[in-house]
DNA sequence: TTTGTTTATCGCCAATAGACGATTGGTTTA
DNA sequence: TAAACCAATCGTCTATTGGCGATAAACAAA
């Protein structure tokens, strides 16, 4: 029943985690925006993408000292936060900011600030 | 003179990180705020401090269904992040929000969306 | 001084993240 | 078809994160 990958705990210290705690939508929404966001890497490529509005994974290749593959699996990363998109342009991929939730992710933080 | 935790390489690969990437301040900083952000309990943690303004470790103990150990590891890495703060209140340790950082990761966070 | 209360730290473990080189897959162009 | 190009994925490695219980440290009160 429980997930192999938790472990199971006694009655009596009920109280810790079984698996994972719930949290609200926009809780988990903008830490998994943060999240996206804690590296480096990853706002420098966003910074590039607002100011190239778009590009292409080669010309980060070249602006960022790090190896193909790793610039790909910080795309990646973004995409699957949904701060960007990927638009197949053959036989490049051209990067843009995903708008709708860049808006999202601003309003979450504008809200969470105050 | 290279640290250990980083792997040499072959000057044909130069382009490959030498240890890490120097960002500009304001990235390197925005990146910091957010990977401390990146935790939904933390956010959790924050939401619930700009309600009380202030709390103690215990307080949070009782409100999350984690162990006394976990909340205040979290603790620690908003504490180093700069977005809270302890102050000794024997027996206990009241944590507040650090409203001059808190105001810096405000406006870094407003710049970066725009 | 001893006891109780509160929080931080330690040690451990599983899971995730970040980096790399090498390989694969898809699309043009020769 | 073959060759070239570009980007994603795979496999591997090390470091970091996130969780826990147990222990230590700090201080108040008895």
């Amino acid at each position: 029943m429980h997930s192999k990958t938790h472990r199971t705990f006694a009655i009596k210290n009920m109280k810790r985690s079984l698996g994972h705690i719930v949290y609200g939508k926009d809780t988990e929404a903008l830490a998994k925006f943060a999240k996206a966001l804690g590296h480096p890497t990853r706002i420098a490529i966003l910074k590039h993408l607002e100011n190239q509005s778009c590009c292409f994974t080669g010309d980060l290749v070249d602006v960022f000292p790090l190896a193909q593959s790793t610039i790909s699996q910080h795309l990646k990363e973004l995409k699957n936060a949904g701060l960007i998109q990927g638009e197949l342009k053959p036989p490049k991929i051209k990067y843009c900011i995903n708008h709708e939730n860049w808006t999202m992710a601003k309003t979450l933080f504008q809200e969470f600030f105050d």
